[in-house]
RNA sequence: GGCGCCCUGGCGGAGUGGCUACGCAGCGGCCUGCAAAGCCGUUUACACCGGUUCGAUUCCGGUGGGCGCCUCCA
């Protein structure tokens, strides 16, 4: 089991998670008011494959995302569509169940909803009332914000530094423009509601994750991610309601960097979004993984025509290489290898320093280095067990299947490839490309090699 | 205005106080009937100016530029 490190948004440092207990990892998933886009899919993808990770390491991880489905930009999407919100929310769940699914790297562990969490949010609501950290106004409940001595620890700054400018509403029913909705009281055109003491009404935006995480992994777990536009206010007014209530919160923040599209974050309000289901339509699955763990998490990453073009040319690098060495090595004689057994030869010494890495931070891009590394080393010369200890790394980070051969039979090629050898040993190389051509219609490549020719689909 | 992050070779993107990251693309070569795949090579890479140091791309300070958050947002 090695030592896992993480650079803490709150602390600023980095810290160490306790082997000795439960890893519990709660990261913020998606408000259900569209289609994701790849900038929401990469937390998915980053927080799924440290909790793979982790497991794989001998920690025990829980991971915890949630869906957010109440909120008011679901009123005003489902209104648009034209359908109750109830309905719209549920239809948008389950497309961002589907797009999630398709990238194939499981699901997490708990997948909490806040319509299936209202009651645990009244009850801290009231507690919040009881304490006095909030209060009832005209049906609504605010959170106030400077009962909390520590809020803006984690975007480090201070309510003064915020204080500034006009309010906006007229009518605001708020104490303090700083204080936040906890509980929101139905207004006209809201199609659901929920009974409360403060009157008919539906949970505020935050509340929910307070509630969830610790409904799920307990007052105090060990990691809360999410995407670094939360920090604040997001994960900010988690920090107040969870600890103002006494419960003490997540230990380490870990943060991703925004997807941005030339030079401008990716989101839906900029109008520059790219669909997950798009995105995986037209690059397949591996290369939109391997696009997503191709820059380190916490920084920015770039999206467009050619950074995916790259990730499809690597992820082609890597089938390319298991086509040789499936060539090359039928019988595997490194097959005993057992996981654990010699770390000392190559392909041993490089699964070592691609865990490293992702203990270091979870530095995706730098265990990929390694991958590729022993890929290149394979590649010129033989490398017993290169061929497992590749498919071992890749499965670490949801590309397994680039390991498992996708060749698919199909007789007609085949034959056609054997006709193609035969007019190759008679020296009719007209008669070659010409079959050549044909195998290309059919959407195959052949490429000939010392141990004869192979038929490749084409990508 | 406040807080934070970033500026690496043609492009993407790691990292380090002195040692080839890696990937993609281009060019040249090897292999091949041709091609593909693969392999080899590819000419001072670390924004600028100071400082610390035997030595800085890496630490400190400043200048310039970019980005994120401060309002809904992964």
């Amino acid at each position: 089991m090695r030592e896992v490190r993480i650079r803490d948004t709150l602390s600023g440092a980095v810290q160490t998670l306790d082997p000795d207990h439960e890893v519990g990892i709660y990261a913020c998933g998606p408000t259900v008011y569209s289609r994701i886009h790849i900038g929401n899919a990469r937390p998915f993808v980053v927080f799924s494959l440290f909790a793979r990770f982790l497991r794989s390491e001998g920690y025990k991880a829980r991971l915890v995302v949630n869906v957010t489905d109440i909120n008011d930009k679901i009123y005003t999407a489902a209104a648009q569509a034209g359908e109750g919100s109830a309905k719209f929310a549920e239809e948008m769940t389950a497309a961002y169940v589907e797009d999630t699914d398709r990238l194939g790297i499981g699901r997490p562990d708990v997948e909490p909803k806040a319509t299936e969490t209202v009651e645990g949010i009244i009850e801290l609501i009231a507690q919040l009332i009881e304490k006095g950290n909030a209060y009832e106004s005209g049906g609504d409940v605010y959170f106030r914000v400077r009962s909390f001595p520590d809020y803006g620890k984690l975007s480090n700054r201070r309510p003064e530094d915020m204080d500034q400018g006009e309010e906006a509403g007229s009518a605001s029913l708020k104490e303090e423009r700083l204080d936040f909705a906890l509980w929101k009281s139905t207004k006209e055109g809201e199609d659901t509601s929920w009974g409360s003491p403060w009157g008919p009404g539906r949970p505020a935006w935050h509340i929910e994750c307070s509630v969830m995480a610790e409904q799920e992994l307990g007052a105090s777990f060990a990691v809360h991610g999410g995407g670094s536009d939360l920090v604040f206010p997001h994960h900010e007014n988690e920090i107040a309601q969870s600890e103002s209530a006494g419960r003490p919160f997540a230990h380490v923040w870990m943060h991703n960097g925004m997807v941005d599209a030339a030079g401008e974050k990716m989101s839906k309000s900029e109008g520059n979004i790219f669909q997950l289901k798009e995105a995986l339509d037209r690059y397949g699955r591996e290369a939109v993984v391997a696009y997503l763990i191709s820059g380190h998490y916490r920084q920015p990453l770039a999206f467009g025509e050619l950074p995916m073009e790259e990730a499809v040319a690597r992820v082609e690098r890597l089938r390319n290489f298991f086509r040789t060495q499936a060539g090359r090595d039928p019988g595997g004689p490194s097959r005993e290898q057992q996981p654990g057994g010699s770390r000392e030869g190559p392909p041993g010494s490089r699964i070592e320093a691609f865990r490293d890495a992702l203990a270091d931070d979870f530095n995706t891009p730098r265990a990929m280095a390694e991958v590729f590394e022993l890929v290149g080393e394979a590649n010129r010369d033989e490398v017993p067990g290169a061929a497992e200890a590749v498919a071992e790394m890749l499965d670490l980070v949801g590309l397994g299947s680039i390991a498992e051969g996708q060749d698919d039979e199909h007789p007609e090629a085949e034959r056609l490839m054997q006709e193609r050898q035969e007019a190759r040993a008679a020296k009719d190389f007209a008669r070659a490309d010409e079959i050549r051509d044909r195998l290309a219609e059919m959407g195959f490549e052949v490429r000939d090699s010392a141990d004869g020719p192979r038929l490749v689909p084409r990508s």
